[in-house]
DNA sequence: GTTCCGCATGAATCGATAG
DNA sequence: ACTATCGATTCATGCGGAA
């Protein structure tokens, strides 16, 4: 019999971390309010001082964090005065020099992107998903969250060469050679650093941000259950839910009543596991093997 | 009768830029050498000197395009010591600084990536393809590249095939092939910011860097016939190639005498367009038509 | 009970209008 | 001239009611 915790805070989050001890969690995923957007929420933070208004909480995640944990962010800078603006990967360099490792950086491809037409502009349909370590030696299960292979393999492989199969040309600066023939005949591959999800547009009455699939994702990849998993940004507790319904402990800190008050009622303070049983739900629970999309 | 030139140069785009005029190329498209990688071609540009590398060269592309003219840069940070450099999203800094706009950036999804993986990431499926402008005002033919929408092509190939259940998945946003030009029809939507396309495997021996979707989509949208195009980095040709198969005229830059040559064979330094004959071939040929602002 | 169609609804962006 | 607000534009998704 195992407890799972899931601590909620109200207030601001530039505040509620100092209460956090430091190395306690081992994922932070996050999507912070966009410059302008939510504009009740921070005052409403303008595209050109955002850089300095994130840095003081960056630099407690860099706290809390594990040596061994992963921060993930999911921005996207707006467009200003006919550009993208710079905010973004200005705070990547300013994250750099406060001892973060930029790792990688993830797109999630939002199938359904808001609709709209400009006469020098598309729509955009894809956000960023920043990874940020402590240390270049951080955990990740990476067999968590293999992807059937579908008819990959055997198109693919079919139509090549020999060599082919030994060498992947169209690496990128890279000076390795993947051996692909080491997948042959196998039912599931590692996902690439492309996520493909939609937007969930009606979920009750609150729309979450961000589909419950892309903290699911990223809770597989770097969290084992029991783990401590932080969003200093809830809103109406999209990661906390995920979170504990994997059985991990979390961890939310949201500014806004009504988003925290949403929160509380999906989220019990403790549940309890009961490994006996649970072994004999496994492969019928929703999260009790590894679900792909 | 009109003539379509292509203009290739044989040197370092360092020196042969400068013989271009000002303010005369509508559209620069073009993937440079990455940092590290053709070591051989421009002494091996290293990640931490890669924007210092860039900048001299970014400055006479910004000299050479009209005011209405774009330039997109296919580009993709390398990773170093278990971090992505920054000499990408340094570079987009610098480039504003010389007077460069930063539009948009477009994702390029390699889908038929390879599954790969490494201890700590997974397989790099995307790419960077920065859009710069010298001014709001630029020229964008957006029905140029627009595809099916995902309901109509839903009806249709319902009858086609039992999968109800599952969505058409080429919709909006994947639709990058050569199929679209099939599905002539009323219904068709604007793209997004997200590009699917597949690497190309055939005539790897050339090393070609894109496919030759990726110029042809670009040149779509920001070219009509006649207008000029620039690759300073030609390689083996790809730009220019498609290029003249548009009836746009190219300017085509290449150091090494080994691509240097590969492209000269694929291309012809005049071609003559008979409008006449065209119009009776308009609807058939691949680039037939093409409406102006 | 299926399948199908109508409808509301978004981390958007631009240009015009108002203060 | 500069910022703040607002209407117009547009399309994938999933729900609910209808066939």
């Amino acid at each position: 019999m195992k407890q799972i915790e899931s601590r909620l805070f109200l207030g601001d989050c530039r505040e509620e971390l100092k209460k956090l001890k430091d190395n306690s969690v081992d994922l932070i995923f996050t999507s912070p309010p966009y410059a302008d957007s939510r504009s009740n929420t921070y005052g409403g933070v303008s595209p050109d001082k955002y850089v300095e208004w994130f840095l003081p909480i960056s630099s407690e995640l860099l706290r809390v964090l594990k040596p061994t944990g992963t921060f993930v962010l999911n921005i996207k800078e707006k467009v200003a005065k006919g550009e993208r603006h710079t905010y973004v990967i200005e705070l990547i360099l300013e994250m750099r020099k406060q001892g973060w490792l930029w790792t990688e950086e993830f797109i999630w491809h939002k199938k359904n992107s808001y609709p709209g037409k400009w006469p020098n502009r598309f729509r955009d349909a894809w956000e960023r998903l920043l990874q940020f370590n402590k240390s270049r030696h951080f955990y990740m299960y990476q067999e968590e969250v293999m992807v059937p292979m579908g008819d990959w393999a055997q198109r693919r492989l079919k139509n090549l060469s020999e060599t082919d199969k030994v060498r992947d040309p169209s690496r990128v600066g890279s000076g390795f050679g993947k051996r692909i023939a080491n997948w042959i005949g196998r039912e599931k591959a590692y996902p690439t650093n492309v996520l493909h999800l939609a937007t969930e547009t009606k979920n009750r009455n609150h729309s979450a941000v961000f589909p419950e699939d892309l903290p699911e994702w990223f809770i597989k990849l770097f969290t084992k259950k029991g783990d401590w998993v932080l969003d200093p940004f809830m809103g109406s507790g999209t990661t906390a839910i995920v979170a504990q319904r994997m059985e991990r402990n979390a961890i939310g800190v949201e500014i806004l009543p009504e988003y925290f008050n949403l929160a509380q009622k999906s989220i019990k303070p403790v549940i309890e596991t009961h490994p006996a049983q649970l072994a004999l739900m496994e492969g019928k629970g929703k999260y009790a093997t590894n679900k792909s999309k």
